[in-house]
DNA sequence: AAAACTTAGTTTATTGAATAGACAAACTAA
DNA sequence: TTAGTTTGTCTATTCAATAAACTAAGTTTT
């Protein structure tokens, strides 16, 4: 076991870090309000200030106003002095997304996903990849690093270990992504990305305790405890779709009975809807919007156990706040009373008082946001330890 | 918001406590082996373990084997340099430890709370912190912190807000403890005091991300991911016996239904064993090893419902273990194969790799340490950063 | 037993990061 | 014009870690 042990180097590191971070969110402001603000001494902030210029990552947009004595020089991060790409491998689609380092859309692709087998899937991936990297203009740091969020369970090691819908198993996709393009690659479960997306860009912004229910086919989650992701022993958890709410319910293809995602996603959404005639989410939502009473019904009674599930997360994790996304969330207008109701009536008083009850703002856009941010955030640890 | 800056006191904090660490964890050991495994220079090791020398943490304790060469001078932690109190207030009793720095038990003393009113309670535990203290040799640092387990919801600063079993609200047991004895103190729910006791001195440990299910009148949990007690928002999460298992079963008086602990807790067994003319966990114990098959069957349906909530929290975790504690876990030889028997078969397969089943080593002392190990840490934390 | 090697721990000079305080630059107010 | 203020840099100092030299105390080889 060896300990990472403390040097001068971390310190410069740390300060680092803190200095970059406050012109990430306070900018544009001076070099003396950020001493003011974190406690360093003056000296201190010009020397990493200048550092981080050398870097190409902040430069000096002009003075701004005097309060009395000599005109501060403004600071500014350079968003584009660098970019990430974010991808959202779906069941039958591709979604892509170019941004500059503080998040902002550069270019953005969609496509079907027609063959779900890895050889295709995986080519066709590696071409929206290569369409966005031509959209990207010159930068210092070019292509930082590349974000992919897919629909199954991941290893530590971005191995694509188990995605049910899409017929895969052991899927290396971080090593052949790695060694294709030469960069950075992280691959997550889609329900985790999308809770970065919403934390970082979304609903969720600035929130340090947020659980993500990814409501889609099936239900997936990601958890972002004191800020980070939490991830199990294995590297994978938040499966809470198989969190059983009826312990002698329907059987369930993972082993256990009454599944949550067995009454609340949209594929238990779809198997109800097929009685009155309806095959996609689509259709439905149609019909709820021009009011036909049965469907509206299906609509409520989804929510309810929306609420059942959304209930127990919020006594195990009492978080400040729960985002629902993915596609379930374009449902808002029919599930939401229904849901803040059961929520109300289920989960402990005590709890109820802090937690937040949120839809993702990001819509569509959560996962593959989140897969940019993983690659922006993985650059930044990069420099920061430089 | 003024972040911690990194400055050249941190690093000395940060290389003292990595040193520390080792001499807590591999003594005796020389300098010249944790500069080896530590990577820190030879020098630097020591200098900081004079420095640990000087304030009594540690003492040489003579010359080692040589290998070839100058024989090294061992070094070994000075557990008898402080001591710390632990306390598990009980529903119907109290119960105090008193330790050394690495836990080792000193004196203990166990007595009945026949009046939990908080007035009576508080002295009574007072009477308990104060026979404990005389107990403790005289030593450099003397006590340096008392922690208490109690059942029932605590907040940030140390207020119980709420516990069903006593019948508390609001009392603020750490302000009077601190006042009281001008000492350091640490209030928690009894579970995660459990959680705490059992992964540094029990079944755990050195087990980085924990589940603590203490199941005794209901079901409390105690997380420990990532090597540290989660909290939620509010500073307690866990209320996993509330952790809806049968959505429209019995109604729980927290509003909630089908709740977990109403059907795996001492309180469930014993409403069903009411019928037979049990009143008592103990009176059902005696008869489960005498052999009554009607008892048995009793166990083995609380036995499964204990699964089938373990297996939505290896579901939700991931976690590394899962330690069965308290009362219930006296009842493990009837418990034990129906409850694997149900989370492997409940549990998603990926998950059931990693997770152990294991059940408190410590007994009825999981908490009482949990407890002594809080006010130790908080020593420790404190020491580190002088 | 002497010489050669090994290992443990200390001493010394150096490096580098942060800092206090002095200072210069550039402004406002009166 | 003068006094006072704010911004940012420069300088000397402090302090922790480190490499390398060194002392101390052993073992192994010849």
């Amino acid at each position: 076991m060896t300990t990472p042990t403390g040097d001068q180097a971390l310190i410069k590191r740390i300060n680092t870090a803190i200095v970059l971070e406050y012109i990430l969110r306070g900018s544009p402001l001076s070099r003396a309000q950020i001493s003011e603000q974190s406690g360093l001494n003056k000296a201190t902030v010009s020397s990493l200030v200048q550092d981080l210029i050398d870097g190409s990552l902040v430069k000096e947009i002009g003075t701004g106003q005097s309060s009395g004595g000599r005109k501060p020089v403004m600071l500014e991060f350079i968003a584009t002095s660098g970019y990430a790409i974010g991808i959202d491998l779906g069941v039958n689609y591709i979604r892509g997304v170019l941004t500059d380092l503080r998040g902002g859309i550069v270019a953005e692709r969609t496509s079907s996903l027609h063959y779900p087998e890895p050889e295709v899937a995986v080519e066709q991936l590696c071409g929206c990849i290569e369409e966005l990297m031509a959209e990207a203009p010159a930068s210092p740091y070019g292509i930082v690093g590349i974000g992919v969020g897919v629909p199954g369970l991941v290893d530590e090691s971005g191995v694509i270990l188990f995605a049910p819908n899409l017929k895969w198993r052991d899927v290396p996709l971080q090593r052949q992504l790695a060694e294709r393009f030469g960069l950075p690659v992280t691959i997550d479960n889609e329900a985790n990305m999308g809770a970065l997306g919403e934390q970082k860009y979304g609903a969720g912004r600035s929130i340090n305790n947020l659980i993500y229910v990814s409501v889609g086919i099936g239900i997936g989650t990601g958890l972002i405890l004191h800020k980070i992701l939490y991830k199990g022993a294995s590297g994978f958890s938040g499966e809470m779709g198989h969190l059983s709410v009826e312990a002698h319910g329907k059987n369930c293809t993972c082993g256990n009975r009454g599944c949550w995602e067995m009454y609340a996603s949209e594929q238990a959404l779809l198997e109800q809807a097929s009685g009155l005639g309806f095959d996609s989410l689509e259709s439905l939502l149609a019909a709820a919007a021009a009011g036909r009473e049965d469907v509206l019904e299906l609509f409520t009674g989804i929510g309810e156990y929306l609420g059942i599930g959304i209930a127990n997360i919020v006594n195990v994790f009492n978080p400040d706040a729960v985002v629902i996304g993915n596609r379930m969330s374009q449902a808002r207008p029919w599930l939401e009373s229904v849901l803040r109701q059961t929520v109300v009536q289920r989960a402990l008083g005590f709890h109820l008082r802090k937690v937040q009850l949120l839809f993702a703002e990001l819509g569509e856009r959560s996962s593959m946001m989140g897969a940019a941010e993983m690659a922006i955030a993985g650059f930044f640890t990069r420099v920061k330890s430089v």
